[in-house]
RNA sequence: GGCGGUGUAGCUCAGUCGGUCAGAGCAUACGGCUCAUAUCCGUAGAGUCGCUGGUUCGAGUCCAGCCACCGCCA
């Protein structure tokens, strides 16, 4: 009876963009199930989008759609990262299913009988200037942070949440399960808040109404997280007593950001107490990314597009490097020049040369046949080292540290291969029988760092099985043990796995020098030249991929007086047409109309390549459109 | 303001109960091999272990104060 291992990622709010840390969450829990999938757990791999709330609300009013149609359309964008990125999850759960309504809907009720729900009066504030809403915590001496201006109370009736009921369990679970709130800085800051006291949590809203209904109260929404959480029982099949649900509720483990803690660590655990359902057995929080030592922020435009990350580096390396940089649950920061290091470092030097160094040597000496001969000795004793300590990391989610374990054993097979000199033995043919000792544990080596490797990478993984001929079931509990055997097998030279990449070629390395650099190579113009431009400000109003191209998005810029024009643009890989209407861009006008893919261009929108991908140029405050630009 | 954390080699960081703990990786330098993706293996560091005091036979390792940065809460 295999062990059932149920983990989960966030669900993410299906309005935003995907970025790196997005992608981190999610790389993570995919290599800790596909860890245990190999040790031959049953896993249930889980993750969604959040589709409810205000902001998906009014951008789709803003965009003349419906809620649920703006979401079927932005949901791909989460569900193509997850493609590119080979994330293996068994469930994609969208809180806008069918499924998902039912499971709040009667977990509000069964809380709600208990008691534990009622309706009061829900207090905020709201600065008119800044058309903000504020809560009481985000006030700075009764004003608004960010115009100083004294927002407007306003009061709302709500259902609220006993939360305050379960103060005592909760401090109690806490105390009892140190590995429930990991890692444990995470873990005392919750403490600290618990022992501070619990109050009610408002659970509904009448403000707007994308959202659950409230059973028995259609004038009501249910708030964000009484319904978002309750996705990771939705997907088991709650509130129907499933198989699923019997074998993996409760989950084993909550991957998250750390900016969703404490509704995982406070919230959702007393919802469950209140809902007399079992605790979920741990909660990790991991950090967060900078981006070249600093915060991401959409204003900076230092965003890490992942998916442009992928098309650069590949996958594998991408999702290597986020797990090797930093001790999961710690902050890290994310740099080209740090992707660079490690690829070159860790996957072409190291992982991918030996198996191009050793593969070759088999070709040499062997004719490609592993020989049979007798593999103890000092390489299996540190390849069954390191399978036990991946295994011990791999249990804590130390990502790094079982990367580390692995790398100390692909350095072990190269110090191996130093120490038997295959050239040398290869020289004397009275000793063959060492020369096939020696290669036969260097293959060996081989493919149990190739099963190390999988979770991790596991197209390498794949790749690198292919060049070993492993069968179909390589990736087993059963394969990492040494002497799974490779012998006899006819294997041919591998092909570099990863090919350096030469740092004086990568974009972003270097530090950039627009100034002397770029002017000396420009040849002078006068203004009047420049004046030749017709340069203008406009607004898009529409915007569609186009067909069979993933570059090009088709535009109705809108230049004001000067009227509306179609401009086709290759910025489709960085931007969705959902991203770019409303946007103000710089638009040259005059230039020759040309059809691209068939489609007629009547001008260019202006854009730069920068560190990041492609960036449209924008203005700096808001502008008509039509401006002339001068 | 309250609570907590961090500050160790050029860079990123390990250092469990105080006594070979002054370390690893990257980068750099030198040496070796030639099978390999100019890859690999080995050797090398004049680091006041943030500052100042204290406890101790002995302190990155414990205590106090200070400085800097960060997190949670208010």
């Amino acid at each position: 009876m295999p062990e059932p291992f149920y983990i989960t990622t966030p669900i993410y709010y299906v309005n935003d963009v995907p970025h790196i840390g997005h992608a981190y969450t999610t790389v993570a829990a995919d290599a800790a199930a596909r860890y245990r999938r190999m040790m031959g757990s049953e896993v249930f791999f889980l993750t969604g989008t959040d589709e409810h709330g205000q902001k998906v609300e009014t951008s789709a009013a803003e965009q003349g759609v419906s809620p649920k149609a703006l979401a079927d359309r932005v949901v791909t964008r989460f569900q193509k990262l997850w493609e590119v990125l080979n994330i293996s999850h068994d469930d994609f759960i969208r809180t806008t299913d069918a499924r998902h309504q039912e499971a709040v809907q009667t977990l509000w009720r069964t809380v709600a009988e208990k008691g534990d729900i009622y309706l009061g009066e829900y207090e905020d504030w709201y600065c008119t200037p800044c058309e903000t809403f504020l809560t009481a915590l985000q006030l700075q001496e009764g004003t608004c942070p960010d115009c100083g201006r004294e927002p407007e109370q306003l009061k709302e009736e709500s259902y609220f949440f006993r939360m305050s009921r379960y103060e005592q369990r909760l401090l109690a679970h806490l105390e009892a399960h140190p590995e429930f709130i990991q890692p444990e800085s995470r873990r005392n800051e919750i403490l600290q808040f618990v022992r501070g006291g619990l109050k009610d949590l408002s659970i509904s809203r009448t403000t707007f109404s994308w959202g659950i209904p409230v059973p028995g109260n259609d004038r009501h929404v249910i708030y964000v997280w009484f319904d978002a959480l309750t996705n990771y029982l939705s997907a088991l099949g709650y509130p129907s007593r499933t198989e699923r649900f019997g074998a993996f509720w409760p989950a084993d483990v909550h991957v998250i950001g750390k900016d969703i803690l404490r509704f995982h660590a406070v919230y959702w655990p007393t919802f469950l107490m209140a809902a007399e359902l079992p605790l979920p057995r741990q909660v990790f929080s991991h950090g967060w990314w900078t981006v070249d030592g600093e915060k991401m922020s959409k204003s900076k435009g230092n965003v890490v597009d992942p998916v442009e990350m992928v098309r650069r580096y590949g996958a594998d390396p991408f999702r290597y490097f986020l797990l090797r940089e930093v001790p999961f649950g710690l902050d890290g920061d994310f740099s080209e020049k740090a992707m660079v290091g490690r690829f070159n470092a860790d996957l072409a030097n190291d992982l991918g040369n030996v198996f191009s160094r050793v593969t070759a040597m088999l070709d040499k000496y062997c004719e490609g046949i592993v020989p049979r001969a007798d593999t103890s000795g000092d390489l299996a004793v540190q390849a069954e080292r390191a399978v036990q300590r991946v295994d011990e990391e791999m249990e804590r989610l130390a990502f790094h540290k079982a990367l580390q374990e692995i790398w100390g054993l692909i350095n072990g097979i190269n110090r191996y291969v130093d120490q038997k000199a295959p050239w040398a033995l290869a020289r004397e043919t009275s000793r063959r029988a060492e020369l096939d000792g020696a290669m036969a544990s260097l293959m060996e080596a081989l493919r149990v760092v190739t099963l190390l490797v999988s979770p991790f990478m596991p197209v390498t993984a794949e790749q690198a099985a292919a060049v070993l001929g492993l069968q179909e079931g390589w990736c087993s509990r059963e394969g990492l043990r040494w002497g799974a055997s490779l012998t006899g097998a006819e294997i041919a030279k591998a092909k570099p796995l990863f090919p350096r990449i030469d740092t004086a070629e990568t974009p972003g390395r270097e530090p950039k020098q627009p100034g002397a650099a770029a002017a000396k190579q420009t040849e002078q113009i006068t203004l009047q030249e420049f004046n030749r431009l017709d340069l203008r400000t406009g607004v898009i109003r529409e915007a569609e991929a186009v067909a069979k191209s993933e570059r090009l998005l088709k535009l109705l810029v809108d230049l004001g007086e000067a009227g509306s024009r179609q401009v086709v643009a290759g910025i489709a890989e960085v931007y969705a047409p959902d991203d770019v209407i409303g946007k103000t861009v710089v638009v040259l006008c005059n230039l020759k109309p040309a059809k691209l893919m068939g489609i007629e261009s009547q001008g260019m929108i202006l854009a730069v390549e920068g560190e990041n991908g492609l960036s449209l140029v924008g203005l700096d405050r808001p502008v008509l459109p039509g401006g002339k630009i001068h």
